[in-house]
DNA sequence: TATGAATGAGTGTTCATTCAT
DNA sequence: AATGAATGAACACTCATTCAT
């Protein structure tokens, strides 16, 4: 065996392997995964590459994931649920408008703190290999927001127009400032994040001044869905 | 599937298939691998795929092309150049609003017309894999685009803020108009697209009193989705 | 062909051939690399060959080594060792004479056991596809050699001219004799390979007789090298 | 079409290809085959190559050669018919070693005019590849050769022994120094060409002064061949 | 549970050869 | 005689997966 690495600062006081207990590897097997995954893409990485970054054999792997495409999957959807589960636990405010810039500013928060999850969900999810479950567990944090954003139309924040368009539009611009975090081009204490979460509200707020107006009842909307 | 296949209105005069010139082979190779690669993705399109798609040896690929990365990466250029194309072509009007509502409408049309000339620009680019030379074409797109945003911003028309951010968000909406537009989830003549591109505008727009002009009825909304 | 095969003399005890141990099936690989490029050439061997002749499946080569070039280049320098060995290992005599035609002998005894080595590093070797530490390998099994005939120059055995030139002019007819030898043409304890080794040091001999005068300087030898 | 090129110092004054005819083309198609065949071996030199060399497309092979190995036979056997015509075109002298010399320093003249042809019959013969008009040329050549080394066996000038092992002995040197020669590692005029025409007569020489006793009877010969 | 040597179908690519022009 | 686009079998090599240990 040509090179045995020991990574970087981690003190290897045992001389042989410790013994890990199975949730730990399959840990280190998520991460290495994930690491790999939104930095090369699926394709381009490896099984092997992805058992060594994890510091274990090929084949432990598969004691852990019935494949590979799986392994993709079981990341895919504890990606997505940190995303879920941060909508659900922001506590709503007084108004939308503040309680989507809380969710803005938590969501930028988890991509400063682990850009890979941001890159798994919004940049470059891997849309063609996902199975059912993981298109459920996007949806359900969709629809999460989706509640969010009608609560804001009920109250009159939110413009005229579907929820679920809203939604997706006000998802389009966060997945920007998202992107731009993670990949450190911002920091969440500039302006530019800032602007963006403000723009993605404009971008779905009634109008101010005169649109503001009670809007006139949805109810007619023959939005196919 | 017949053995013989006669695309559309072309007068097959020879019988056998032999001495094709050699645009016409380009050509083939060409839209067999953007419509391949689009639809799953670089690495799950093999080259016999793309070989039998275009209904040529698949030794042929390499009279015309050097090697799959960069037949890709002429693909993508092309599809680039359509877009920033659009963008010479489109007269500016009298207000920087009108002219970038046209821009994303005829982007709409390229849409509707070759949805995956969208999927590789804006949908799922295959980042990793471009060579310079493809950076740069997507890059001069853009630069093409700021100067739109940029005259906007000495009418006082687009809000304060650096023009490459207000480009990047009235990209990023639009680019959700054409995703849809695309996929066939939404038709060019219905009202989503128009009310993303307007909420494009607005989440880029200089605030003002003159916009809560009164809008016209959402009431007929036939948004599919 | 049966679909198990038992080489010859090993006590296969495991009915299924997975699970060899890695020492046996490098060794198998490279067996069989240098039974197919001495007899048909490196180039018209494949991969699949030297695999199906090894007994392994093909991936397997490439768990050994890193492409068939290293594949030929650690062969190369195995075959070479050997010759080195050889030399290393012949003690030295009264004469030079007897010492080198020692050395031939046993060199003649390789062939005659192992036939590819010789067509390997002499007959056939494959110069422009040899890596540098080959070529080191082989530089070395030279150097030795000229150690020896050097070692005849000092005691006037061998003729004037420099030492490396007497080198390469004996293992020039030495190596007619190996050729023989290994293709059967010749067997050992034949007359020929003999008269050849004979005729092989009397072309760097010193002259008897009138040619054993004391050496005049090579000071003048303007020889190109 | 990329690159038009025009090969250093052709005063290229037709505009279009000039009418070769057949003869210039075939010569011109042997000479790159010859120098990109001995300078990369057979199997790396690609048909292409050997097109573009010639200033050909690559099917004006095939109107001149049925098959890339005729090709290769077919200018095997012209270079091994040069060196047999020098050999029979050199007058015998006084001496048989005389005209051994004269033939081994033609050869040599060859060799530093034509380094391509050396290498093809005598360096690296592409053995395994040839066909069995190639072989009987090559042995035709050293037929010619034994001739002479026959007739200085019946004048005593050559030692004991089978005159075809002298004639392979004789070459052999005889190759070493064509060898160094085409590669230039030697000239002509140095003293190392001749220092090994001199031992290679000597290593078939019958011994003078006291080897110049007369021979053992040749009848105990046991040779192989 | 973990290992890692072995597998073999599959990859992108090459190239001697053909043939309509 | 000459062209060069097209061919398709063959190549070296990869990698997700298996399984004896």
């Amino acid at each position: 065996m040509p090179h045995t690495s020991n990574p970087a600062g981690t003190p290897d006081t045992t001389p042989k392997p410790r013994r890990r207990d199975a949730k730990q590897t399959r840990e280190r097997l998520v991460r290495a995964a994930l690491e790999l995954f939104t930095s090369q893409g699926y394709h381009a990485s490896t099984t092997p590459q992805v058992a060594r970054r994890a510091g274990v054999a090929e084949g432990t792997i598969y004691r852990h994931f019935t494949s590979k495409e799986q392994l993709l999957n079981d990341i895919y959807r504890g990606a997505v649920r940190v995303f879920t589960q941060v909508v659900r636990e922001t506590p709503s405010k007084a108004s939308c408008r503040e309680h989507m810039m809380d969710i803005a500013v938590r969501w930028g928060e988890v991509a400063a703190t682990d850009a890979a999850l941001v890159k798994l969900v919004f940049v470059a999810p891997p849309t063609s290999l996902l199975d059912d479950a993981s298109r459920k567990a996007h949806e359900e944090m969709r629809l999460e927001l989706e509640k969010v954003v009608a609560s804001g139309k009920s109250s009159g924040e939110v413009r005229a127009g579907p929820a679920y368009l809203w939604t997706d539009v006000w998802l389009q611009l966060v997945r920007l400032m998202l992107e731009r975090v993670a990949t450190r081009e911002w920091a969440t204490q500039h302006s530019a994040p800032k602007q963006v979460i403000d723009s993605a509200w404009d971008s779905i707020a009634a109008a101010k001044g005169v649109r503001s107006a009670p809007q006139p009842s949805e109810a007619s909307l023959p939005v196919g869905r």
